[in-house]
DNA sequence: CTGAAAGCGCTTACAG
DNA sequence: CTGAAAGCGCTTACAG
């Protein structure tokens, strides 16, 4: 009582409770103890003994050891998802959706990158997990080369990257035109784009997109110096700051920021400078974040279904997984269509343009 | 090559990489080839032999199976961090800096309890993965007392509920305390408080602080009906809306809420009814979220050092394991200072009141 | 310095 | 309907 590390051994009161112990308090054998937490008893155990288990089973409050079934199934039982940013709501929603259409039956693995540690090295660590197989948003193209190497991988939001691998993109270019038909429809002329760092495909893709877009409307998109920032609302402000004097001598009248994230803080820089929006400057993003509408004035953004992203590919994974076909092999079924199930190769998922208080006609 | 099936096997590429294989082509034993890799060769194997091992776990991508290594140990090689919302980017960072203190000795599990399953559901899956520890936030007194049975957890604001038990909180009282000194000093005699749902010990303690600290100030907490919501912007930007005509009524001049992102919400609603901030109306949240020092206006909050919660409580979960004792013995251990190392009961971060534009002095 | 063997807690044919 | 036994891929005394 008085020295506290003798009135109980070290963990202590943590022994796990095993099949064995169940097996033997029921008065059956392992085998019997097996079948019945796995639900395969039925026309091989007695229904009486099956009781007579579960009641053991609750009594000591077993729970199968993961690590042993795994082993002995050979069983992955795994998926890891793998976003750049735990921090960005956008992939929380991504993670959700994921995990609420694999959650049943695999174990969901979050790959938190921003840890620091090298995304090599977390690879590493996942594959001694037993994966079954994995979901990589917005990857880098080294990343996912040494992902989808020997593993059912389905890649999120990666436009126009790798052709013929499963995966499920928005329609990022589609929700660029639509950007830009709804500025040129105001009168812009003269647009700019707060571009994000690091540059993934599906940053350039809008980008691009815009471009193109605002060109076949008679509007330009016009390159302005050190508009350019981490996704991060922080670094946006501070490079909006920065760029503002260019932006105005370049007669911009709109703004289109590569995130919300993006524009929240571009949207303060507008309020820092006595920058009216969108009298002054209009201002736009990407994502439609949940808080995009309570920011002032309400953000106009291209709304990125982010839940159904996550659900939809977790879904492909669930199927590719089942297929036993790793990545490779099902590019090559693309050009075989054999009456069996479609190919999985590509889903694109639409998007749409919400149209907020943050965009209005151009300025003179 | 017509048949997508046959031209590959299901689940061909797939094999994985065993020690045995390793041994065979190094020409070693399995024994060796485990003390290799696990770096306990020193004294034991020669130093050719390591090399030559080392070569043909390069050569073949060999991983450690972990389901396999924690059989054959014992040991326990996951934590669980377990908070309220994955979406909440309070608990991503919190969730980033447990990662942080624990990822390099542990499995980090993010239990995602808003995908919607029953938590002891999730806790009973997660008592199959032979969990070393439990970091939970913010958490509901059910969950504590089942997780904590017989397992090392460590809790996080969490403030007043369970005594004795490992833990770290956030001054969340000093911080209502701070922030209910500066209203007075900014003469606000009426203010109200937007509550959270589900009403966990943090935002008891919260309102019931601020209340106090009115009083003490002359000021008082008045109660307003409606005023009240979960932790989301939209949810309380719709209470906001609908509590608004009484607020006026009762003269409030500042509204304290329990969140920044219930302030988010407060803050568009102030905006749509013409209530000008912080002239009319003052406004104010918890959190200090990356966000809210770009909303408009920049909001006023109670800072709350959400990474270094997490770490510290990562680092605490991480000495308590590595005591091998469970949360009780630790309860037992306050009485007993017996020279050995302190007693892990308590910990309390402080916080900071950040003064921004959303709060200033009281409109008439 | 090295390897054969036991054991971690399961699942799954297989034999009764 | 039930159980003994092999095997999943490791680690770790133990014997050489």
């Amino acid at each position: 009582m008085t020295s506290a590390t003798s009135e109980r051994e070290p963990g202590a009161g943590r022994a796990r409770v095993r099949a064995a112990d169940v097996a033997s308090a029921a008065g059956v054998s392992i085998s019997t103890v097996s079948l019945v937490v796995n639900d395969k008893w039925e026309g091989r155990v007695a229904v009486e003994t099956v009781a007579r288990v579960r009641a053991e089973v609750d009594r000591l409050g077993y729970v199968v050891d993961e690590s042993a079934r795994r082993l002995a199934t050979g069983g992955a039982a795994a998926v890891a998802v793998v976003t750049p940013a735990f921090t960005n709501p956008f992939y929380a929603r991504v993670s959700l959706g994921a995990a609420a259409a694999l959650g049943g039956a695999f174990q969901v693995v979050f790959s938190v990158p921003e840890v620091g540690d090298d995304p090599m090295a977390t690879l590493e660590r996942l594959r001694g997990l037993r994966l079954a197989g994995a979901l990589v948003a917005a990857p880098s193209p080294e990343l996912l080369q040494v992902l989808a190497r020997d593993l059912p991988t389905v890649v999120l939001d990666a436009p126009g990257s790798v052709a013929g691998r499963p995966r499920v993109d928005l329609d990022v270019a589609d929700g660029a035109a639509q950007l830009a038909r709804h500025l040129v429809g105001l009168g812009h002329q003269r647009v700019a784009f707060l571009r994000a760092t690091p540059e993934t495909e599906t940053f350039r893709v809008r980008h691009a997109a815009l471009a193109t877009h605002l060109a076949s409307g008679g509007a330009s998109l016009v390159d302005v110096d050190r508009l350019v920032s981490d996704v991060d609302a922080g670094a946006a402000h501070a490079a909006a700051l920065a760029s503002m004097p260019a932006l105005v001598a370049a007669g911009v009248t709109a703004v289109v920021c590569a995130t919300d994230l993006h524009a929240y803080g571009f949207l303060r820089a507008c309020a820092e400078r006595g920058i009216a929006v969108p009298s002054d400057m209009s201002v736009a993003g990407f994502d439609d974040q949940p808080l995009s509408a309570y920011v002032s004035p309400p953000l106009t953004t291209v709304a990125f279904p982010a839940d159904q992203l996550g659900r939809e590919a977790g879904r492909m994974l669930a199927e590719l997984i089942a297929r036993g076909v790793d990545a490779d092999s099902t590019a090559s079924t693309r050009g075989a269509p054999d009456g069996g199930r479609p190919a999985l190769a590509a889903r694109v998922l639409p998007v749409a343009l919400v149209v907020r208080g943050s965009t209005g006609a151009a300025s003179r």
